[in-house]
DNA sequence: AAACCCCGGTGAATCGATTCACGCGTACGA
DNA sequence: TCGTACGCGTGAATCGATTCACCGGGGTTT
């Protein structure tokens, strides 16, 4: 493969003239630079990035490590993400830890080794572990989709309490007098604040606590959502109101009630969480609350890309959080009554 | 940041020992060993990945170019070639196109920067002007879901003309006697194919050329296919079958149908393509054309692989074609007669 | 006993680009 | 006329891991 020194040759100048006409164009004289520009083509020269990252450092991409790529929402945060990148004249390595820690974990292992610039993560880790033993490499992480106030770690979130209220409220304004909450795995934290956002909205609506049922999924995608929906139908009584973690869910919940003959809204009203677009797409469209995940993924690559411009102290770690907002759909309309 | 030397002093030993602790265990001596990976252990030393490709010559890492990473579908064939990436011990670098040959051009240089092992691709430039640009860095490539004979790589696709024909002639055989085609851009081969296959199935029935009407689209997304379920509606006759390109187009389309009251399928028999997720989650669940997404992701990073460990003149470019399958479902059965 | 081999380990060359101290020549100001 | 500043380039050191020729010592073979 060719490499800096045939160009040099080719030119008959030497190495560093070349380095500099590639990096520095203004400092070489306009005959030797199109001289060299001319070698560069004749010989198809590409320069190699490795070598330039074993002598920089550090490399020119950051990591973004989602719990599931399958996901829509996730794919928006890293379009977000990878434009802020982009402008900042870095490259983005996407990559899916499917909620398991051991991959997580892997990963991480990958982007000690690369020398990544930084790593945007969505903790699969309950724990937290791994993250803490990354964190010795010394490489820069933001947390997303995930607050860590009291980490060292910036962090970018929506307020999924706030959010977990909306639907909750929403529901309630409409007459419901009991919700069910269809969610799982029960410890990742976006679950568990949905649902104390969902209890503070039926406490405040004067309801005891037990107005909200719980059903737990084993995964956040739409399988599971068919499966919960199967679990719906055998309750009794049945029930009027069925708030989603999240869209993948109400989906699949949406599809078992459809087949089984229940109306959505008329029988059971339905919101869901992320305003994945497929969630307008739904021949019943989906009442959902909207995360702005482009936005979340962009000021999260914006922090990282901060924290590792400046000076490494006078950076202090701050924690973003952003607002959801409900966008009501025909799932979950009052056909009988209020609005 | 610390490095093989560092680890080497601390365990009194040379750095060509450690690096035998590390890739050739088997040659070390228990005891040395053992004090090496202590020293490994308490420094938090990570080996450089970028000194270890300067001096391979080549990464570890294979670059999947796809045309749009918001489409479930590439996301399954990323999930196929990251596993077979994996089980040889590889990396995969996903980026997406967005169907524009300026962003292929950028990332192919980006590849060829980063001395890539070997790039799978979906190419977005009609003319394959930059894929041939990039044949002269000698990295090997193979064109996935695009059939490439003739070309100078390897190839693995599904048959679209059959596709095609298989959404087709399952509409007719329900009784139809005209086909809306909707899609774009139509210079994408993948939509020429499929409309090819359907045209033929329509001359097998009989039928001439403009029983199938065209309805082309921008793009390939679900706000495309809402535009072109409006333009649906204002045609007259209004068409009693719609054969959309692609899962995300008919879901579009349903969305604009359903909301304008057309009932799907006793109005208007709806077949969509590449059978996403979501295709059976709409609550119409939707008749497709399944593509083995995932089985091509994995078989294309095989050949991709085989490409580059075998001796460069050993290898013979193949072009693998798989057969799609049609899935029924709801929105195409027919309500009045034919099954 | 000489020749040989193996084990465990050393240390230097190597990969390719960047960077910086320095050299040569010219022009300019004092 | 000298000093200096600058423009243009050079060449060697450097980054970190790998690899390979080589070495010392102990054991085996002939």
């Amino acid at each position: 493969m060719v490499g800096i020194k045939d160009v040099a040759q080719r030119a008959g100048v030497s190495v560093g003239t070349v380095s500099n006409v590639i990096n520095r164009p203004g400092t070489v004289a306009e005959a030797t630079r199109e001289r060299v520009q001319a070698a560069i083509e004749d010989l198809g020269y590409v320069r190699s990035e490795s070598a330039r990252q074993l002598r920089a450092g550090r490399s020119r991409i950051i990591a973004l490590l989602v719990l599931d790529m399958a996901n829509p929402f996730f794919v928006d945060l890293a379009t977000g993400a990878e434009r802020a990148a982009r402008e900042a004249g870095l490259g983005v390595m996407l990559c899916n830890s499917a909620q398991d820690p051991q991959e997580e974990a892997e990963y991480l292992g990958l982007f000690a080794e690369q020398r990544v610039r930084g790593v945007l993560v969505t903790p699969a880790d309950p724990e937290g572990h791994t993250l803490r033993a990354f964190a010795r490499h010394g490489i820069p992480y933001v947390f997303v989709d995930r607050t860590a106030a009291g980490t060292d770690a910036c962090s970018v979130s929506v307020d999924d309490v706030e959010g977990g209220a909306l639907a909750a409220r929403h529901l309630l304004d409409a007459g419901h007098r009991s919700i069910v909450y269809v969610g799982g795995p029960a410890h990742l934290p976006q679950i568990q604040d949905r649902r104390t956002g969902a209890l503070a909205a039926v406490a405040e609506a004067g309801l005891p606590p037990d107005a909200l049922v719980r059903v737990d999924t084993e995964r956040l995608d739409v399988a599971s959502g068919r499966d919960a929906g199967a679990r719906l139908l055998g309750m009794s009584p049945r029930p009027s109101a069925v708030f989603c973690a999240n869209d993948l869910l109400a989906l699949g919940v949406l599809q078992t009630l459809f087949a089984a003959g229940v109306s959505v809204p008329g029988d059971i009203a339905l919101v869901g969480y992320d305003d994945i677009e497929f969630a307008a797409a739904a021949a019943v469209p989906l009442t959902s609350v909207r995360q702005p995940a482009q936005r979340m993924g962009r000021l999260a690559a914006e922090l990282l890309i901060e924290e590792t411009n400046g000076a490494a102290e006078a950076h202090a770690h701050r924690h973003i959080v952003l607002r959801p907002e409900l966008v009501v759909r025909a799932s979950s309309l009052a056909p009988r009554g209020r609005p």
